[in-house]
RNA sequence: GGCGAUGUAGCUCAGCUGGUUAGAGCAUACGGCUCAUAUCCGUAGUGUCCGGGGUUCAAGUCCCUGCAUCGCCA
């Protein structure tokens, strides 16, 4: 099966965020997931670059918005690889090949009827870019920006979505997983019970320019979201190139809820109109909160992820969100949490029970793996159980339940250093007697680390990869092939190496979160000319 | 105002189509082991399953109602 999934392509507005880096991960464990499937995959993300904002925003900066979009872009490029995510394409608006496909596009549903001239009038929040209703103000003020619309009567292109409400209704209706999880299926259902309005998808010229040009009407720009959405289709060439009728039908689009109605209402609608079929499955997942308030600039408790990677690592991290966050559900981020679930999770289940496996394989068999012996009860079971992990890792890891995925590892995990205690290895070394049973239980373990290692190079690529090093196995992992018992061969090679996971000490004891702020500035103190643009 | 979701041990949450004495992890206390990253293993718990009413032989699990929190829409 063929797979394409991609991030929102990130409004260049505001700098990374542990957010952005959330779905970026997803969609990165997705990506080397369905490959270790033995999946056709393509993994796509970028920045969005056009609009209002944008233009604001590089005015504020002083700089041309080509200066200002290009410099936030690459920082969104270069926030990936340190968090070990692997893109297959990096896309931005502004690219040449974008901008053409975008007005290629509007020419074809415009040929089509699908595009009208109108006149509107109305109240125009500049924040929000677009109209608001009497009834959304509040004080006569936008609800989110609380500055005052200006009212504004101009012309401009429509695009018929309402055409394609019925059709819309019935596609959600008869295809279940099309957005998911439920509850936002449910949403949008219950919003497409009442009349669609047709889409506003153009702004003067008089008003803005940082745009791509209606190629029917060089005085108008085209509405940012009808430009962004479209990056799902020229990051894979589309309409002719090999690569978009290979992947466009695998597309899962992947998104926060805040983006929810661009992506289930106008991106179909667009693709109907067109004449393509939609995308195949939309997954929506919900906000970090910060030590369980709303994470925003005005409150200043942004969380940067080249801060997380420095604190634990970057698997560290990905786990810590794919683990902690039930997905589709909010859920609330902080720093104890983090290091807790490093501490807890990753340095005393797993790390030392790689540790004092591989310690002992050294000590007891020369660092080699010994032959399996015959089994018993207690081999046989902890065998199964990792065996049946993998399984049920996979099936939850397809419906994105990534934290029942890693629960179903952890389990086996714990299973493991049980196991260790009930058969005392180091008992067993002492007496001669016992030496095939003691070969047997450094095998079995050492073959339920391999079936563990397979199910987290998704989560943990790094980690994984030196866990599969440490363990002598050489292939790439390959769920088909590796997740039978019983790979390892004995007297290949066994390498202990240094502890995955350090554990680490908590920065504070229990801050109360009235001092939450001055203790993030000070650790900010503490890290002089880090954020500093060219200061050495 | 309309629609919907959620409310379970100190904390974070599991509990599918109703069925034995309500579970896990973290945190806490005590005990054990020494291969291991002061790690691991065992034991001990505590819960009016938001309140009230109802259906049923049987409800955390279904229905009604109230409260609280949140989301979408208006």
């Amino acid at each position: 099966m063929n797979f394409y999934i991609t991030t929102p392509i990130f409004y260049v507005n505001a700098q990374p965020h542990l957010g952005h880096a959330y779905s970026t991960i997803i969609a990165d464990t997705v990506s080397r997931f369905q490959k270790i499937a033995g999946n056709d995959v393509r993994f796509q993300t970028g920045t969005d670059e056009h609009g209002d904002k944008i233009a604001e925003a590089a005015a504020r900066s002083n700089e041309t918005p080509r200066e200002y979009v290009d410099r936030i872009s690459r920082m969104f490029r270069e926030t990936w690889p340190p968090l070990h995510i692997e893109p297959d394409n990096f896309i931005r608006t502004t690219d040449a090949n974008h901008i053409n496909t975008v007005r290629s596009i509007l020419q074809k549903v415009h040929d089509r009827g699908d595009i009208y001239f109108s006149e509107y009038s109305g109240l125009y929040c500049k924040g929000c870019e677009r109209f608001l209703t009497e009834k959304e103000l509040i004080n006569g003020n936008c609800p989110d920006h609380l500055t005052p619309p200006e009212p504004i009567t101009e012309q401009n292109y429509f695009f018929r979505m309402s055409k394609y409400q019925e059709w819309l209704i019935g596609h959600i209706e008869q295809n279940p997983e099309f957005i998911q999880p439920e509850r936002y299926r449910n949403e949008v259902l219950s919003f497409l019970k009442e009349p669609l309005e047709d889409l506003c998808i153009s702004r003067p010229t008089s008003r803005l320019t940082w745009g791509i040009p209606l190629p029917f009407d060089d005085k108008f720009v085209t509405y940012v979201w009808f430009d962004a959405l479209i990056n799902y289709l020229t990051g894979i060439g589309y309409p002719d190139g090999p690569d978009f009728a290979r992947y466009w039908q695998g597309a899962e689009h992947l998104i926060a809820k805040d983006i929810l109605k661009p992506h289930a209402i106008y991106w179909p609608t667009m693709l109907k109109s067109l004449g393509l079929e939609p995308y195949r499955k939309l997954h929506v997942h919900g906000y970090w909160n910060v030590n369980d308030t709303k994470m925003s600039k005005s409150i200043g408790n942004v969380v940067r992820p080249a801060d997380l990677i420095e604190e634990c690592g970057a698997d560290s991290v990905r786990y810590f969100l794919l683990r902690e966050m039930s997905f589709g559900l909010d859920s609330s981020f902080s720093d104890d949490a983090l290091i807790n679930r490093h501490n807890s999770d990753l340095a005393n289940d797993l790390g030392n029970l790689v540790s004092r496996s591989l310690t002992m394989v050294k000590n007891f068999c020369d660092c080699k793996v010994p032959p399996a012996g015959a089994m018993r009860d207690s081999d046989r079971e902890l065998a199964a159980a990792a065996t049946g992990m993998v399984a049920e890792y996979r099936k939850q890891m397809e419906v994105f339940a990534f934290h029942r995925a890693l629960r179903e590892v952890w389990k086996v995990i714990a299973m493991a250093n049980r196991y260790i205690v009930n058969n005392a290895p180091w008992e067993l070394a002492k007496e001669p007697a016992s030496r095939e049973r003691l070969d047997t239980v450094l095998y079995t373990l050492l073959e339920t680390l391999r079936l563990i290692t397979l199910t987290l190079h998704p989560v943990m690529p790094a980690t994984a990869t030196k866990m599969k090093d440490a363990l002598g196995v050489e292939s790439p992992p390959d769920f088909d092939s590796q997740a039978q018992w019983g790979r390892l061969v004995p007297a290949a090679a066994v390498t202990p190496g240094a502890p995955l996971f350090p554990r680490l000490k908590k920065a504070t004891p229990a801050p109360a979160p009235a001092d939450n702020r001055a203790r993030q500035s000070s650790q900010k103190a503490a890290r002089p000319g880090r954020t500093e643009r060219g200061k050495p």
